[in-house]
DNA sequence: TTGAAAGCGGTACCAA
DNA sequence: TTGGTACCGCTTTCAA
């Protein structure tokens, strides 16, 4: 028997009715109880239970002038860097009745836009980004944006509100540092995305370059922005692509941990000896890796950090802490494993 | 230079005043523009734009009654198999300027009904579960839903709504039968939850044991309800224990990729070979396992395209189209790779 | 401690 | 093709 597709939800004043108060009345034992006498209180809360009550979360918001969202853009949701942040976000957020709102970004950038359109239509308490803006629209559109913009996993030199991550260009920096110096590496390469829509891969290749033209004047770098997203057949392709032009290439520092994966399988295959014949190295620390058959060099993102710092942020405002640090740098962890 | 923190939208009626016309025109321009003449169209929407006007979808939602919101549901968001499926609804929702509100019940039971109650305040267009509800509590909460619930990756005998995904005790008898006959192995071993919080280990488990009880009369359980999330330290112990208490096990069919991992891995720590001592089978089909170290035998699940029916029974629904089938299965597939 | 009335910013319905 | 009016369900403000 099929329930029927118009039935209605309760409202406050079917249960004010019931309770033989007024519906403000119901409203205070939802929202702030010990204004109410204990009698009162429970007739309300015996009236919610016996109709099943739940309030409609948009008139609340219209009559408040606050939601009870937080907005997040990322650009990839599977396989993805910023679950453990997403995720933790998530958790923290719920234990204070906020809803978290996704949305990603996978494809153009006028999607996005489109996108963000759509968020701010739910005027979030806080938006959380992965990309940084620099599209003068979109900046524009985010400067008057009214809540709380938290810039996540980078730290750009002018946050629009907040940025929660770490520098992207020293992590690259340290890590070219690390195997040249500590593991000894004179000729290394770089894998990844050089420029375009991520930045944080961008700017992890800066940092590498910055080292390299200190150090060696040489800079080897194989660029996957037009073909890829970072996936295991990219770092495939990109080992194969860095030792037919530098072939006395002794490291490859990936830009990703899943580059990095597929550069240590084909290497394999090809019957070199990691990292004796080549090393490799790799970003994220994502939780597989270090398992099974690789035990990946990479800088280690402390990722749930970030949605810890995130969230109180956010509920920290709501509870009229004033946070002072506009940039929160989380750190990083170069982590040596096997690999290098 | 900050920004002021008061800082107000424009409202509908601001637009109207500016452009010269009732707000309920300025409405129809975005809503219905084809009922709205050419030169009203522009004057509007070059208020809207001077204006940088953004509707308020709170107010939206509250006066017409339907909000363009989806919510989902999960068990947890890092490392899921179900990223694919919500990766695609996001896509294909956010196409039609549908919102996904994404919830994980990753703790308590308690606490899921906490957060069902806030998922119903939002009163979305559907509420896509991965768990199933078997509490009488919820499950009348969710019958007096009065949106589209969408079970996913199972099919449940009595599905609320709608169910899309497929059998999982078929899938778990499969994979025994594939073991058993096609592979050749006698002694199959279960690792993973036998019961509980997650019902579709559960049902893998019954497939597994009904395929057994056929055929070999022995059941040869490892259950993880009590310690473990499926992890790969849980794979790990769990292949030793198996060894430990049936020494003479040629195979482990494991509820999970993540879990199957880790068995291998150990099997191969203790000088196993893989799959001439131990053979492993996983669940799931990860992106991961297929690509380094290891080629594991798995049921392939088609996470992708549940993520497209699903988006398309709530859009459809929009959109006035009739769906006949309350239980969509997609099916699964039996990979054989090199660890069986 | 409780209540009445006036909105919040849109949309539905009917009229012009 | 356009506009007026009455809401949607809740919170705010002020009064009792």
């Amino acid at each position: 028997m099929p329930r029927p597709i118009d039935e209605r939800w309760s409202t406050m004043k079917e249960v004010a009715n019931l309770a033989g108060v007024a519906k403000i009345t119901v409203s205070r034992v939802l929202r702030s109880p010990e204004l109410v006498s204990k009698t009162t209180r429970e007739k309300v809360e015996s009236a919610i239970n016996k109709l099943g009550y739940v309030p409609e979360a948009a008139a609340g918001a219209l009559s408040s002038g606050r939601s009870q969202i937080v907005a997040a853009n990322i650009s990839t949701l599977s396989g993805s860097i910023f679950l453990s942040t997403i995720n933790q976000l998530s958790n923290i957020l719920s234990k204070h009745g906020i809803q978290l709102i996704l949305s990603n970004s996978e494809y153009s950038e006028e999607m996005e836009f489109q996108q963000l359109s759509a968020l701010i239509a739910q005027r979030p308490l806080g938006l959380v980004l992965s990309n940084a803006f620099h599209n003068t629209k979109r900046r524009s559109m985010l400067s008057r944006i009214g809540c709380k913009v938290i810039e996540i996993w980078d730290l750009p030199e002018n946050p629009i509100d907040y940025a929660v991550g770490f520098s992207n260009f020293d992590a690259g920096y340290s890590m070219t540092q690390f195997l040249f110096k500590d593991c000894c590496y004179k000729k290394i390469a770089f894998l990844g995305t050089k420029q375009g829509f991520d930045r944080r891969s961008e700017m992890r290749f800066q940092g590498y370059k910055d080292f390299q033209l200190k150090h060696t004047s040489e800079v080897r770098a194989f660029d996957l922005t037009a073909s890829g997203k970072g996936n295991i057949h990219d770092g495939t392709v990109g080992l194969n692509s860095i030792l037919n032009k530098w072939p006395d290439t002794d490291a490859i520092f990936c830009s990703g941990d899943v580059l990095a994966i597929g550069a240590v399988c084909e290497a394999r295959r090809r019957g070199l000896r990691v990292p004796k014949d080549i090393a490799i190295s790799g970003f994220g620390d994502i939780e597989f890796s270090n398992e099974y058959g690789i035990e990946l060099t990479t800088v280690k993102v402390r990722g749930e950090e970030i949605g810890t710092r995130v969230a109180n942020i956010i509920v920290g405002d709501i509870e009229g802490a004033f946070n002072i640090n506009k940039s929160i740098d989380v750190g990083y962890d170069i982590v040596r494993r096997s690999t290098t």
